[in-house]
DNA sequence: TGACTTGCTTGACACGTTTCAACGACGGAG
DNA sequence: CTCCGTCGTTGAAACGTGTCAAGCAAGTCA
């Protein structure tokens, strides 16, 4: 019995008599024989595993865009290696390292700094790379994203009807892409109102409550009416600072979040988000990267796609009350 | 120039001469070399990663423990592995079959069934298992758990002290240990007190929500006016759908939840819980796993660890409101 | 001078798989 | 009887590392 008949076996059961095919899988069975993956992706040159790398594996917007990517994995018979960059540049390129000295068949990364070289670098090896959550600025990469200044835009003319004339803005910082472009789109979405930005350091609950505070304390004339948040852990977390000081919401103060995930429709007062396909998102950046790396004719031609987000209208600006509680969050025994 | 010598300067350079040693450095980094982590792993017939397989990455409960064992592995210049089993057994067998093909030095396992073929399958291919979350029946591995009991008791001592004569407890399926343990301490720190049990289908926030909304229901006289829940999940959807409903909380319907994620501090009425050292955990379960996994001798004996619980009371039952907002939930872009 | 030590480098082998050319047996056609 | 094609099986080679005995050169000591 030779080990060439095993891998036949193992890998094109047609072309091996039926007899021996019980035999070696009987064999197999008693014997309880594992395939050692290192040896077939060292002999095959390439891996079965593509990367995945989020700027928060805390935030539901990245869970759920990483059961995007795995659907689309799974049916490829790929596996996915979840990491966490955390926010720290240095986490990022070191999770880079590994995937590279891994040799997966592609990354997929919400990245930090597009121009970071631990990027480029594993594009120089021929890793292919999708950008997501984050538009290619060039025709280099595929990326996969979603239009934020539309985002911004619709948030903003919602706002406007409603007849709201000060509205602020909370996000930061300003150097993440996505914040800054749903800004833009909030001005254009209400031209006439008067638009104040309240900047925080990160897009957590706890830079939310921070910005509620700051706007609590300013006086009631003069305070914004309504309040776009560059995401819904913002705005969940002023949310939860309002209501404990008192204010109504939506009228004392409207507010608006971004994401659409699921808390955000189960929140005490139902919030208003501008919704992202979460998981679309990861399905389609899988799909890319799935083909790109398995072109060898040079045939594939990189992508940008760019989705459109909509305005999901709850009751926290002002939408029916009670109405479209949602689909709440995941489960687990903890 | 021989690979052996390369190899030298990589893996043992005090043994190598300072001109040489210089000459390959350049070289690597001119030509951009990167180790092909499949060849060393065959070689070396191990691998440097250790798999972690958790019921829910939603859960924050979950990510706060993977935060833990990746903390652990770093140290120990090793990679983490993280599969998400969905609380599907069949998605938890296909991780783990995964993680066999890839010869991991390990795997962290908050398992669906401790006897489930999967897990006994890895155990005899020599691949350390501990588990997380539950303690191990038998003294044939290691595990890393909290005391449920007392967790339980501690929250019934403290809704009795506070004049609860009928306290309800919400969570399900009751085949999942942490549940029927959570339970039973309730009935012992609460011996006097009119125990109702509502059992829901899982533990996300959906079934909180549906939980809540049954006792709603109930007549005023004979509704229950504290509840214990299984996790904070279901707390939280609890809390959301009582004071939706015009409830207050805690004078009408107090509420404790277990878990002790960092949600349950910034809820709207900031929430009770039990606290389990959850990064702690993971750390525990981590080390125990690297103390397995690096015995050749034979030495290691299998330690079954069982922490302690603790109770943090906040506005939800009683304690003092506005007090201890407690420290808020990540970030990320979105 | 010869034997021995030290410091550094080398070449061969092994890990477990896949691939592929080659081989043997068998039966049918000429 | 010979030739040829088909079906199954085989053995060798290769992937990129790490290890280790062996080798070499230069220096040290008796």
């Amino acid at each position: 019995m030779s080990v060439g008949t095993v891998s036949n076996v193992l890998n094109r059961p047609a072309n091996v008599n039926e007899d021996t095919l019980q035999r070696v899988r009987t064999a197999i069975a008693e014997l309880g024989y594992v395939r050692n993956e290192s040896a077939r992706q060292l002999r095959a040159g390439q891996s079965r595993t593509i990367g995945l790398v989020v700027l928060d594996v805390a935030n539901p917007f990245f869970t759920d865009l990483a059961r995007g990517v795995e659907a689309v994995a799974e049916d490829a018979d790929m596996v996915v290696t979840l990491c966490n960059s955390d926010n720290e540049a240095g986490r990022q390129a070191r999770h880079l390292d590994v995937l590279a000295q891994q040799r997966v068949r592609g990354v997929l990364i919400t990245p930090l700094d597009t121009h970071a070289p631990s990027i480029q670098h594993l594009v120089d090896h021929g890793i292919p790379v999708v950008l997501v959550d984050r538009g290619s600025e060039d025709a280099s990469r595929c990326s996969v994203s979603v239009d934020d200044v539309h985002g911004g835009r619709l948030a903003g003319v919602h706002l406007a009807e409603k007849g709201h004339e000060r509205i602020a803005f909370v996000g930061g910082p300003f150097d993440i892409r996505q914040v800054q472009d749903r800004l833009d789109g909030l001005r254009e979405g209400a031209p006439h109102a008067d638009i104040r930005v309240i900047e925080v350091n990160g897009l957590s609950v706890a830079d939310g409550r921070e910005a509620a505070r700051r706007v609590i304390e300013m006086a009631v004339d003069d305070r914004p009416t309504a309040v776009l948040c560059a995401n819904d852990l913002i705005a969940l977390g002023m949310l939860q600072e309002v209501v404990m000081a008192g204010l109504r919401v939506p009228d004392d103060l409207a507010l608006v979040g971004y994401d659409d995930i699921d808390f955000a429709a189960a929140a005490v007062v139902p919030l208003s988000s501008v919704r992202q396909p979460r998981e679309q998102l990861g399905r389609a950046a899988a799909e890319l990267l799935l083909d790109e790396a398995g072109d060898d004719a040079g045939q594939h031609i990189h992508r940008q796609v760019v989705f459109r987000p909509e305005l999901v209208v709850r009751t926290s600006s002002g939408g029916p009350a009670g109405a479209d509680a949602g689909s709440p969050a995941g489960q687990g025994s903890g």
